[in-house]
DNA sequence: GGAGTTCGCATACC
DNA sequence: ACAGGTATGCGAACTCC
């Protein structure tokens, strides 16, 4: 029979000893069904030149490894014509019987005279199966297939293929979308009960639990106890029978939560198709994997995909949902969870309900972005929400080579990773070193997508680099390379790596147009998913950890950047600007009277001059620009400025302000002070801002709030060598029994106290200890003015000390 | 035991 | 371990006399 077919979720199994993958997905009538296709694993041999591929072949054919009872065989070769690293290659396809065996098969053959290298046999089966035999997720396919007695399951059909083919008009999936969310006794996993879940989707809004509550919403069901409660969790994800299950932090915690407690209340938590419960693959970090269901853990793509972009300074859900969303979900006091009324529960409902609820809207308007990198990468969308940005540039990689006939680069071995780490760094861009002051009438320009486009241009990369160039080839200008000066070289032709890389930036290019004549959640992850893939392809290059790793061509890009940044600065200059300020690919100059049209013909003057695809934009024209000393010193701080556009709209970069591990009171203050300064011009009014924040902390007037300190802890507490103050903190913490993990924002205040050092006067929120009024002073407020006045030449402290004298008498 | 310096650490910019 | 280097600036811990 024949049906329409969208993959959404992939796995294998092992069927004779022989690999099969399992996709499930929706058929054209809404029904979630399974389809098996079969696999051929194979892996490559590259011969070295002159091989007798035939007496390999007949050499090799014989080769067979034991697994417990499974027996891996060579079953075919090929012999062909293929490209490794760019160059022409003769090499032998090796199929095997099972994947898992694929690399001992390699080792098994070893290192015979003829054979240059061994390649393929560590590309994941997955990935391996959509990038042969092409059946991408979430793309729609016309299959012909037979139903299969054998690999039936509880609630859905099986089909085994026979043949898949790509139906010609795509249309978009809409997956449904399950959020759930759950509360517990104790935060440590398994230890303490769950007293709650609650399950939002379209048409389903329900809290679970076996705690009471009269009066609660009618989206409470209640359990005599909580086996009941998870047995119900469990009917009702499959009764809804969801494409996507998400939660917010749930590989770290609901989804391992609900396994341990089902394993203690001996309850088959037997979510998706299989009736297995979910398993958890070992990692750094585990990821819950429910079988024909996508677990979708938002905040792991969130963290490792769009954080960068975000101006949450935590990436909680609330935070996050706030940007996101515009939502704010209501609080629940966790204090009360030790003593709580009866009434108590029925507030803790709600808030579960919420939790779901935010989560759903979450997800909701993040999967345009997920189903945009499962079309550009080709991943299942369940690697595609865990996958770091290396391991998208890579699969991009992977998933194109065909393309190009190219056999993939192996993964580097733990040895190779450290040689690689060992190296220690190159050298980078450039910052150019601002004078102090306040300037008006400004221009800043910035290359767009800079290394990219230098990577493109220049043809950067491993397959193209040359140690000794010659014809053909072109060279770098020469850098610092393990202290030595060098220049490298790069062949003229393009290469794959840049060929992949410039449909990228085209398709960026192309897509941004797309949005800005019609913006939507879609247009807008796709030119999104485009840019952030171009902008990642650079630091893949240098990330030990690829398999197209290249030192040479990561630091030749950067040598290119530095080269053309300081050679257009050179242009500015010699056309009569004065440059204020510059970082790595962008230029901020003094207007000097030139009119907005001159400026524009002199951007095109320059860009007629830049070579490939490189190109130079006007990023704005600003009124006034503010740039301070370091402290302690004379000269200017880079990457520490505001700048005020025509608008009005002011751009804070680097200043306190904007840095979360500074207290409100500082960061509110100066972020005053910057306003008016860029408003006004100068600082005159501002002096009576500080005066004001001044009379308030020494009056004790200020809020607790406002003078809480965060900084993260970013490894366990036992790891640190230095005793900072949050690390104190996290210990206090630990002392009065709040459990602290990596990863979290310590929160204190500095308090009155003898110590020494500050970290003897940490106290946290709550404790009945008077603020350091002197400390709040002259580690918290003077540092972020000083600076800001010092270039009107005025003396912060003295007038801060004016104030604090009429304060005492 | 105090001053000066280095080091560890967090966070930002691009 | 899961893109790169450049930069500021705090506070602790060390060095030196």
């Amino acid at each position: 029979m024949e049906f329409e077919f969208v993959p959404v979720d992939y796995d294998y199994f092992d069927h004779g000893g022989r690999n099969y993958v399992r996709l499930i997905g929706r058929n054209g009538k809404g029904e979630k069904v399974c389809v098996v296709d079969s696999y051929e694993p194979n892996f490559y041999l590259i011969l070295k030149d002159g091989a007798d591929a035939d007496k390999i072949v007949k050499k090799i054919s014989k080769i067979s490894v034991e697994k417990g009872s499974r027996v891996t065989k060579i079953e075919k070769t090929e012999i062909l014509d293929k490209k490794y690293l760019g160059k022409d290659v003769k090499a032998i396809r090796v199929y095997v019987t099972n994947h898992k065996d694929a690399h001992d098969v390699a080792s098994e053959i070893g290192d015979m005279d003829e054979i240059e290298k061994r390649r393929e046999y560590d590309v994941p089966i997955i990935t391996k199966y959509i990038k042969e035999n092409g059946v991408e997720p979430l793309k729609w396919y016309t299959v012909d297939a037979e139903a299969e007695e054998e690999w039936m399951m509880d609630d859905i059909d099986c089909f085994r293929a026979k043949k898949i083919s790509l139906v010609s008009e795509q249309k978009k999936f809409v997956p449904k979308i399950l959020a759930y969310d759950i509360e517990t006794s104790e935060r440590e996993i398994g230890k303490g009960e769950i007293l709650m879940v609650s399950l939002v989707g379209e048409g389903i809004r329900k809290v679970l639990t076996w705690k009471k509550c009269k009066g609660a919403g009618d989206y409470v069901e209640f359990f005599d106890d909580e086996a009941d409660m998870l047995e119900k969790f469990v009917e009702y994800v499959n009764d809804y029978g969801p494409d996507v299950l998400t939660g917010y932090f749930s590989d770290g915690f609901d989804l391992p939560y609900l396994k341990a407690r089902a394993d203690v209340n001996k309850v088959n938590l037997s979510l998706g198709v299989t009736g297995r419960a979910p398993s958890f693959t070992r990692g750094r970090i585990p990821s819950g994997k429910i079988a024909g269901i996508v677990h979708v853990d938002l905040y792991r793509f969130i963290d490792a995909v769009f954080s960068q972009y975000l101006q949450s300074e935590t990436l909680s859900l609330n935070e996050v949902a706030k940007e996101l969303v515009g939502e704010e979900k209501e609080d629940f006091d966790f204090v009360k969870l030790g003593n709580m009324k009866e009434s108590d529960w029925c507030d803790f409902f709600s808030y579960n309900l919420q939790d779901s609820a935010v989560t759903l809207k979450l997800a909701e308007k993040i999967w345009p972005d997920v189903y945009e990198f499962c079309q550009i990468v080709k991943e299942p969308a369940f690697d595609i929400t865990r996958d770091r940005m290396a391991t998208h540039v890579e699969n991009h990689i992977l998933h194109n080579l065909d393309r190009f006939d190219e056999i993939a680069e192996k993964r580097p071995m733990h040895n190779e990773i450290g040689e690689r780490r060992a190296k220690g760094k190159f050298e980078g861009a450039f910052v150019f070193e601002p004078k102090p002051g306040l300037y008006n009438d400004l221009v800043m320009f910035d290359f767009t997508s800079m290394h990219a486009s230098i990577i493109v241009s220049f043809n950067l990369s491993k397959a193209t680099f040359s140690e000794d160039g010659g014809k053909g080839f072109h060279e770098s200008p020469e850098f610092d390379l393990d202290s030595r000066k060098r220049k490298v070289y790069f062949a003229d032709k393009p290469g794959f790596f840049s060929t992949l890389l410039s449909e990228v930036v085209d398709k960026r290019k192309k897509y941004k147009k797309e949005y800005n004549a019609d913006k939507n959640a879609m247009t807008k992850a796709r030119s999104n998913a485009y840019k952030l893939l171009a902008n990642a392809t650079f630091g893949y290059q240098g990330f030990f950890g690829a398999r197209y790793y290249s030192r040479e061509a990561a630091a030749a890009t950067l040598a290119f950047v530095r080269k053309y940044t300081h050679d257009t600065m050179d242009k500015v200059t010699n056309a009569g600007y004065t440059i204020i300020y510059g970082d790595t690919d962008s230029i901020a100059f003094l207007q000097n009277g030139k009119s907005k049209d001159e400026i524009m013909k002199f951007l095109g003057e320059i860009n007629s001059d830049l070579p490939g695809i490189m190109e130079l934009d006007l990023e704005d024209f600003y009124s006034r620009g503010l740039f301070v000393a370091k402290r302690g010193a004379t000269t200017g701080a880079k990457k520490k400025y505001a700048l005020v556009d025509q608008e009005g709209k002011i751009k804070i970069r680097g200043f306190e302000t904007v840095r979360r591990d500074w207290c409100r009171l500082t960061r509110n203050l100066q972020s005053d002070i910057l306003g008016k300064i860029m408003k006004d011009g100068d600082e005159k009014e501002s002096l009576k801002m500080l005066k004001d924040v001044v009379k308030k902390l020494k009056g004790r007037d200020v809020d607790m709030e406002d003078l809480m300190i965060r900084t993260q802890l970013r490894r366990p507490i036992s790891e640190y060598v230095a005793q900072g103050p949050h690390v104190i903190a996290a210990k206090k913490m630990e002392q009065s029994g709040i459990s602290v993990s990596t990863g979290m924002l310590i929160e204190y205040f500095v308090g009155e106290g003898s110590g020494k050092r500050v970290g003897d006067r940490v106290y946290l929120a709550g404790e009945s200890v008077k603020y350091d009024i002197d400390y709040y002073m002259k580690n918290q407020i003077l540092p972020a003015v000083e600076n800001i006045f010092d270039v009107f030449g005025v003396d912060a402290s003295a007038v801060a000390d004016g104030e604090s004298q009429k304060k005492l008498f």
